[in-house]
RNA sequence: GGAGAGGUGGCCGAGUGGCUUAAGGCGCACCCCUGCUAAGGGUGAAUAGGAGAAAUCUUAUCGAGGGUUCGAAUCCCUCCCUCUCCGCCA
């Protein structure tokens, strides 16, 4: 969430930086809002204190033992009246608060212009790509061709399309990823790894700003709890520090954790219907740092390398790609997209998203620091990123470690979780 | 699922209808004192709004939402959460 008082005192100046992310802001509607609430909040107020005031003064009165009929009759005008304008009130702050939480962030300074993915700016290249001297199969076909592979039919059997059932060495390999990427983000990184919850409330979505605007992307239980499937990490994370005042010394906290995610991928029917790019359900080992307000930016860059550690690690070819306004997501201002290279696909796909959200999450979860040089509390700003997404990362690997009779080459860093296996076949 | 006890500021905790402007303690920041340390003394400090040039004044917030009342942290109702015991269970 923007801060109100920014957007009541700039809101021209939002509206332009909003434009950006495809954003119109109403800044009439909230300005007549606003007024609205102005004169009706003053006047709520005096009638209030008003009826304070009386009150007190028929305590005094009763315990002095005097006549209190008179002060008690002039209460009824005020009674009635009161009463409608805090209804009416607070349906204004109901409905200011409503837009506002619809709002998405404004981006960075530094963010390109651009309404879709072809303005995003690339950083750097890492790795060569293989050339290879056999036709490329993409992960699919590898996958469904080995004895330990990838079916699909399979978790098309059990649940529907956009799943997928891993067996033996592949299954294998999908843990030893896991492991490999939590032990170099706790040995090396500074991490504090955290299993958490894969079902989480109402509240927590609203706190990192995937409701109330996105739930045709989530899974919703039905049951006697209004919970939901985690479409990341990223939420319960994050919302561990909901409602709280953390003390200086404690920053920057950094977590990181594996966790299973599920996304309904509403509005996304023709796209990467094969394979294992695009499911409902995906394991990720996220990264979340809650830091100073001052550093956030800097943490980014930070974050955004720990990530390209296991890329590197793993000797799979990337690029980093700074995104522009019109490609950033609701709650983002400022992104990094890591995207690895897809020999069958000849091109580099996204892996990983590392983003700043300033302190858009952290308003909307009221998670506070107490500014020692200031001596007030302040919002924390939060920094996440995967690091990275497994399965894709498993894609990444069967398609460049591919060998001309189909098996897959193990990454040299990952043998030791694989009992020194050599290739998957 | 059954029975019971709870939810108060950063934390602990008092508070059964009106001097509560939420006591007291801990922790925090600053200052004083003590040659260092420990201890002691003082001051400040919740959050979100509104009016004002400012000093300041004012409203709301005691898990959430309703209700009773002139007036609610306090009484009533509904819900959420935590803890203890019992049952079931990986």
């Amino acid at each position: 969430m923007l801060d109100p008082k920014w957007i009541r005192n700039e809101p021209d100046a939002i509206a332009a930086k909003l434009k950006a992310k495809k954003f119109d802001l109403d800044t009439a509607l909230l300005a007549q809002i606003d007024s609205e609430r102005k004169a009706l909040q003053h006047a709520t107020e005096t009638l209030q204190n008003e009826r304070n005031q009386r009150s007190k003064a028929i305590g005094k009165a009763k315990a002095a033992g005097e006549d209190i009929g008179e002060i008690l009759s002039s209460m009824d005008s005020i009674k009635g009246d009161l009463e409608n304008k805090k209804e009416a009130l607070g349906k204004l702050q109901v409905q200011f608060n409503d837009y506002l939480m619809g709002v998405p962030n404004v981006p960075d300074d530094s963010v390109p212009e651009g309404l879709d993915e072809s303005a995003n700016k690339e950083i750097l290249k890492w790795g060569t790509p293989n050339t290879f001297d056999f036709d490329v199969k993409d992960h699919g076909e590898l996958g469904e061709q080995l004895n330990q592979g990838l079916n699909f039919a399979d978790a098309a059997k059990l649940t529907g399309s956009r799943f997928v059932v891993m067996r033996g060495n592949t299954a294998t390999l999908h843990r030893a990823l896991i492991q490999f990427m939590l032990n170099t983000h706790v040995g090396e990184h500074g991490y504090t790894e955290l299993n958490v919850p894969y079902m989480v409330n109402k509240e927590s979505l609203q706190g990192t700003g995937q409701l109330p605007k996105f739930e045709e992307d989530l899974f919703k239980l039905h049951g006697d709890q209004e919970y939901y499937l985690i479409p990341t990490a990223e939420v319960p994370v994050t919302n561990l520090v909901r409602d709280k005042i953390i003390e200086k010394s404690e920053l920057p906290i950094k977590f990181a954790s594996h966790t299973p995610c599920f996304r309904s991928e509403a509005g996304s029917y023709g796209k990467d219907t094969k394979g294992m790019i695009r499911q409902h359900q995906f394991e990720k080992v996220e990264l979340v740092q809650i830091v100073k307000p001052a550093n956030s930016f800097n943490v980014l860059e930070e974050l955004t390398g720990h990530a390209e550690e296991i890329l590197q690690q793993l000797e799979l070819p990337y690029r980093k790609v700074l995104l522009c306004g019109g490609d950033l997501g609701f709650a983002s201002a400022k992104t990094y997209d890591l995207e690895v290279w897809l020999p069958s696909q000849d091109c580099y796909r996204e892996i990983s998203s590392c983003s700043v959200f300033t302190d858009f999450q952290a308003r909307r979860m009221q998670a506070r620091w107490r500014n020692p040089d200031s001596g007030n509390t302040e919002f924390v700003h939060t920094v996440n990123g995967s690091g990275l997404a497994v399965g894709r990362t498993l894609v990444a690997i069967f398609e460049n470690y591919q060998q001309a009779d189909g098996r897959i080459k193990i990454p040299t860093v990952l043998k030791p979780y694989m009992n020194g296996l050599e290739y998957i076949e």
